[in-house]
DNA sequence: TGTACATCAGTGAACGCGCGTTCACTGATGTAC
DNA sequence: TGTACATCAGTGAACGCGCGTTCACTGATGTAC
């Protein structure tokens, strides 16, 4: 039947064709992700995907970006709705709370950025590298601003290797120096929001039932004790 | 050519086909294991396999088996290098330091069994709950030799839901209540370390180059610290 | 305003591939008498 | 010890399926004169 009727056609069919493949993902992950099981969904044809993406591996960075964005941006908002300058222990919590909760709205989102690496696919590292660095921003800004106001308590904290760490940025990111304790520990703080929230989402921390956020809300006091001058 | 003369056939099949399969994994991870590679590799024919496994999912099921008890005898064996009653901090690094090794010596081993579930498989949770227990028990008893010996340190920490927790473990290991505490906090250091190594062997701790194991030792003193009384 | 034409956004058919699994079979090997 | 037979551990062919991608195409829509 050739081409359907305008009034027919799906409106951006690009954001519909990300959401049948969101869909998709949910229910059995990424790599069972099929552009033919996209097309059936949405009545159309297999090949008219290749109008807006030039391959299957396109489609999954673009859903990559996409996630990265809407993590990023959800921890902003969250961090940003206690803006006061006396207001950082909130601002923390805040943050991490967001980092969570967002977690388990969306946990294929974020097994597919921070989970196992998707098999066969390989990310196109410059174009994903400013959406990977926007979705942590939220929290090294705020361990930033308890470094700039004196607040941070990191004594010989491992730091990072700087050379490996500008090697890895792209040179206008380039990591200062005097913001190497604020990133290292930045990291160390995510591995254990990830540690605990990854094991939540793929059910491992079964007995917690649905009180995984009280062991939650323990482990951000903890890491508050830990790295905060009172 | 039928069946081949016996002194032509591989000792041990069983194995190498689970052998073949981790090759495959490392490669290409778990969800492109193909029974037709296999065979393939081994010079035999693919309906071979169906001696040694009713179907695809049983062999992964083995693998994760296998895996699970590896990685705890592992710990178990570096648990007990310190057996005196008095060693228990050299204990309880030496646990933890084996649970990276482990996983820094089989990334793919040990991210099928903690990482992203593997997408349209139904893991027979009967099967394979006594090697998952198994897998964390080196961390848990050491915790326990803490607890019992009063050096725990741990008041107000969010405990499991007793009810929810016997409910998961089968009745002959039903958690006692007094041990309520032990796989509580347990489960918090598993956590943090899970969360740790499982962003450096996904690649994700690149800044940190070969110094992943730094920040590790840090955080492990970190844990002693806030949960050991000295 | 009407018309010729370019472009846009789809179509169905086909290619070549790999997969898990079933099936009837075969001949080497082990065993009971 | 020789022989008849059961079992064991393989075989190749086939079934039915879904996949990504290419291809030549078509007719609706937009545009220049």
């Amino acid at each position: 039947m050739s081409r359907p009727l305008r009034s027919q056609q799906i409106p951006n069919l690009r954001e519909s064709i990300k959401d049948a493949a969101w869909r998709q993902i949910t229910g059995e992950g990424v790599s069972s992700l099929s552009l033919r099981k996209i097309a059936r969904e949405l009545h159309i044809s297999a090949p008219a995907i290749y109008n807006y993406f030039p391959d299957r591996d396109a489609l999954v960075t673009a859903l990559i970006i996409d996630a990265y964005a809407s993590f990023g941006d959800f921890q902003l908002l969250a961090k940003e709705s206690y803006p006061q300058f006396d207001q950082i222990i909130e601002r923390f919590r805040a943050t991490g709370l967001a980092y969570r909760q967002w977690a388990l709205d969306y946990p294929h989102r974020y097994l597919l950025i921070f989970g196992t690496p998707v098999p066969g696919y390989n990310p196109p590292i410059a174009e994903i590298l400013p959406f990977m660095m926007r979705s942590l921003s939220a929290l090294v800004s705020v361990i930033g601003e308890l470094h700039h106001t004196g607040l941070l308590k990191a004594d010989a904290f491992p730091l990072f290797d700087v050379d490996a760490c500008n090697r890895f940025f792209p040179v206008r990111d380039a990591v200062k120096p005097q913001e190497l304790l604020v990133y290292s520990v930045a990291m160390l703080i995510w591995s254990r929001v990830h540690g605990l929230v990854s094991l939540e989402i793929t059910g491992q921390l079964p007995p917690f039932g649905h009180d995984g956020g009280a062991l939650y809300l323990y482990e951000l006091d903890s890491i508050f004790n830990q790295f905060v001058t009172v």
